[in-house]
DNA sequence: TTTTATATCACGGAAATCGGTGATAAAAGA
DNA sequence: TCTTTTATCACCGATTTCCGTGATATAAAA
């Protein structure tokens, strides 16, 4: 590198944040122009000082208000020219796809070393892409296996039922919670056992839990 | 801070141990001897130096091999002179009193700022303890709430029982593959019913996915 | 050593679930 | 407009769970 590059750090953990940024102050082409702990600051920056060379934006996927991907949608679509970078600890293949969806420039793992970290920021500045290997392994082995997981989607209904289901209710409980009749509530019971691919409701119970329906 | 002090600090996170390491590198008072992502290597390196002065261990909850509290455990009876910070990103009440009672010194937030962190190496380095409001908070809501979870003590045959049952198996196939009567599951599936205090299927499912009986 | 905890097995009946196979009306989408 | 999806309701039989009330032997703890 021999320019000087101006990034953009965003992670809600702060002791992360000031961990990377203290980090980065050791390299001296890099300047951190900002630390910000949601996606929204960093958006409200970027369209404040349009003019500033922002060459990077190192972003969290989890963060309240707005999140990794949204975050990179964002930035991409508004400020084509800035290259992300992703570093959670997360390896969601979802996540990963969502984020190359994006056309994020590079996503590695919290577990990484310093060096990787400033292997892909240098690779990205010069304008390639930078996913690690663990990474590139997630989104493969998504690509092949995506068939048994087609993403399910519920009803409305469908997706209140097996909340209460989850809740330890039995189909009658449920069918007066609802004013419905007891036979409509078995029927989405089994809806939801064949749709699912779960044999009871030990598996109905989970994949509730799973996708955080009974938070 | 007038002396110099040594210090180790813990974590499986390698970019957090590093940006831990940058920011503590900062403080001339503060020497980093040594970094480790497990538990164990901690200890080895404390048992085989053990005329080494050091002051403080630095360590995250969640780390392979031997976590947070084991190390603090371990610690505290080897070598009860080096004080103990946790910095972690859970706020689990278990966790936190499992740690007071092995007797850490502090305990903050991965959300902590910068200054937080410093304050409390300052604040434990000089003999006090140091635990963030937030985590105070969390300990006293704990406390009150004590009474409705008393710690539910099940048997390794118990815990086989329902983690099968919550993989979808029937009485009678986790009969057949334990080599067991069918009417023993079904005892060991009414104890765990009366004493997690569930109502069905559906509670001793959600009990063995909440404590991971399951990964 | 006496008591308690654990692991095992048994019966019977009520209640709930599971599986299949329907129907109807309204809403949404093509 | 025609088709598909969604939401609702119904019957039946087999299986499973749930609940109570037991027993016995062994291991652990007091």
């Amino acid at each position: 590198m021999s320019a000087t590059y101006s990034i953009i750090i965003a992670d809600d953990h702060a002791m992360f944040l000031d961990g990377l940024t203290s980090i980065l102050s050791e390299e001296k082409s890099i300047k951190v122009i900002l630390t910000a702990k949601t996606g929204t600051q960093v958006l409200k920056y970027l369209r404040i000082n349009k003019d500033e060379k922002i060459d990077l934006v190192i972003t969290d996927i989890n963060m309240p208000e707005m999140d990794g991907v949204a975050l990179n949608q964002a930035i991409k679509s508004e400020f084509p020219q800035i290259k992300t970078l992703v570093v959670s600890m997360l390896e969601e293949a979802k996540k990963i796809k969502q984020l190359t969806e994006a056309n994020a420039n590079g996503y590695i793992s919290k577990n990484a070393e310093k060096t990787e970290l400033l292997k892909a920021i240098t690779n990205i500045l010069e304008g390639e892409n930078y996913f690690s290997p663990r990474i590139k392994q997630v989104l493969m082995e998504a690509m092949f296996s995506e068939k048994s997981s087609p993403e399910i989607a519920l009803t409305k209904r469908e997706t209140e039922v097996l909340k209460l289901i989850a809740q330890e209710f039995t189909t009658q409980e449920i069918a007066d919670q609802l004013f419905l009749s007891k036979h409509t509530i078995e029927s989405y019971r089994k809806n939801l056992i064949s749709k699912l691919g779960v044999r009871n409701l030990a598996g109905l119970t989970r994949y509730a839990v799973e996708k955080g329906l009974l938070a």
